[in-house]
DNA sequence: CATCGCCGATACGATTCGTTACATTGCGCC
DNA sequence: GGCGCAATGTAACGAATCGTATCGGCGATG
C-alpha cells in the first residue's frame, strides 16, 4: 500500500503489451500496477498520484489524449506516452499536452527506462533540472566539479582556480588514461613551446600533496601527457 | 543584448546542418546562437547559460558526451542531443549524463520544437509557480526575499537594499555552485573591467560577517565567480 | 532645502595566474 | 658509462584578477 506512492502506473488495454512492459520496469527495478481503462487510472491517480503514468494512446474508452490532458491538469506526476501512432502531429500534441516524452513501439527496454529514470530525477531535483550532484572520490580525497572544491582527508576545505578546477576535472572524467596537452588545455592549437600546461600540474600536484619526483596520483608520461593513475569514484547526492 | 537570456546554443560543426536546426528554431520564434566547437560553447555557458544547449554528438574537437556530462555539472541547462548516432547504448548514455531528450536525424523540425518546448516549460514551471511565502534558512541566518529582510541567529533583523537582496537570493538559490559574474549581476552584457559585482560581494559578505582573507560563505573562484559554500534550506508558510 | 542611506565608479594594494628562464630528467647513440 | 638533445619541473617575475576604502550621484525623507 504505502508502496503505491512509488508504483508506476501502465495503462494499456493489450494485456501482452502491458506485460512487457511492466517485465522490463521490474526487471530495472521500478514497482509497476497495470490499469486497463483510463477510467480506472485516473481515478487512482486521483487518489494517490503516482511518480509516473506510461501511457498508451489506443485505449477502448477514451481517448489517450484526454487522459493525458486530464492527468496533467489534475495529478502532479510525470506522463510518458508509448504508443504506435508515429505520427508527427501526434508527437506534437502529446508533447504540447504536457507529456514529459513520447515513446513510440516497438520500443528498447533500456531506452524507456533511460527515459523514465531521466523524468523521475528531473521530478525529484526541479531546483537544479534533474542535475545529479555528482561528487568524485579518489585516494581520500573528494572533489565537487560544481563548485571547485577540494575536500583533503581531513576534511579541509579549498577552493579551486578556475584553470586549476578545469584541469582537475579532466583528469577525473578520463581517469588511468593519457591525456596529451591539447585535451589538458581544452583546446586544439597549443603554441609549440607552451608550458603552461606544466606548471598547472605542477601546481595541482603540490595541492594534491603529490611528489612530482616520484608521483603517485599525475604521473608524467614523457612525449605524450600525464596520466591520473587512481581509481576515481563518483558519488551521487 | 538583453535577449541573449532566451539565446538557444546549438553545438554543431557541420554548418548545413547548423543552419537547418536554427532555422527550424527561429521560424517558431526561438533565438538561437551556433558554436562550432565545444570549447567555445562550455566557455560561454559557464558565463552566461542558456536555457537549453542542442548538442551534436559527431564533434571534431572533443567527445559530444563529454560535453553533454560538463554542462551538466558546471551550467545549469536544458540538453538536447541532436544526432546521427542512432545506438541505444548512445541514447542510454546521454540520457544518463543529464541530457534532457535524445532526437536522432533526420528530424522533424516540428516535433523538435515540441521537444524543446517541453524541456523549457518543465524547467520554467518550478520557479515561477510556486508564489508562496519562502525563507531560506543557511546557517544561523534567516532570509525572507519576500521584504528582503535578513535575521540573524540572535534575532536582530535587516533590511537589505534591492541590489544587495537580488544579490543574495541569486546565492540562495544555487548554493554550492560556483556563478559567473553574469549570472551574478543578471546581464550577459557585462563591462569587461566592471567591479559592481565585486563590490556587491564584499558589502553583502560585510553583512554576513563573513571574512573575505578566508571566507566561510560567499568563497572567490580566482577567473570565475563566487560560490555559496553552504547548506540552504527552503522553509514555506 | 538639508540630510541620510544606498549604490556604482574609481583607485590602490593584495592575491593569483601565465610566462619565462633555468635546472633537472629521460632517452638515444656511440 | 658518457655525451647531446629534447622534454619536463618549478622558482621568479610581470600581468591579470580581486578586495575594499573612498567619493559622488541619486532618490527618499524630514
Amino acid at each position: 500500500m504505502s508502496a503505491s506512492r512509488d508504483e508506476i502506473h501502465i495503462l494499456e488495454d493489450d494485456p501482452l503489451v502491458a506485460g512487457t512492459v511492466a517485465r522490463a520496469l521490474e526487471e530495472y527495478g521500478f514497482a509497476t500496477r497495470w490499469f486497463r481503462t483510463a477510467g480506472e487510472l485516473l481515478a487512482a491517480a486521483a487518489r494517490h498520484p503516482p511518480p509516473l503514468v506510461v501511457v498508451d494512446l489506443g485505449l477502448p474508452d477514451r481517448d489517450g489524449m484526454d487522459v493525458v490532458r486530464e492527468l496533467h491538469q489534475t495529478a502532479d506526476c510525470g506522463v510518458l506516452i508509448l504508443t504506435g501512432r508515429d505520427i508527427v502531429s501526434d508527437r506534437v500534441l502529446g508533447l504540447e499536452l504536457g507529456a514529459d516524452d513520447y515513446v513510440v513501439k516497438p520500443f528498447e527496454p533500456r531506452e524507456l527506462v533511460a527515459r523514465i529514470r531521466s523524468i523521475l530525477r528531473r521530478r525529484a531535483h526541479p531546483a537544479t533540472g534533474g542535475a545529479a550532484h555528482r561528487v568524485a572520490v579518489f585516494e581520500d580525497w573528494r572533489y565537487d566539479p560544481g563548485s571547485f572544491t577540494l575536500i583533503a582527508g581531513d576534511g579541509a576545505e579549498e577552493i579551486l582556480g578556475a584553470a586549476e578546477a578545469r584541469l582537475l576535472l579532466c583528469f577525473l572524467e578520463k581517469p588511468n588514461r593519457v591525456l596529451s596537452r591539447e585535451q589538458l588545455a581544452g583546446t586544439a592549437d597549443l603554441a609549440p613551446f607552451d608550458r603552461s600546461i606544466d606548471v598547472r600540474v605542477s601546481r595541482l600536484r603540490k595541492r594534491l600533496n603529490d611528489d612530482s619526483q616520484s608521483p603517485h596520483l599525475i604521473k608524467t608520461v614523457y612525449g605524450a601527457g600525464y596520466v591520473l593513475s587512481v581509481g576515481v569514484r563518483w558519488e551521487t547526492g
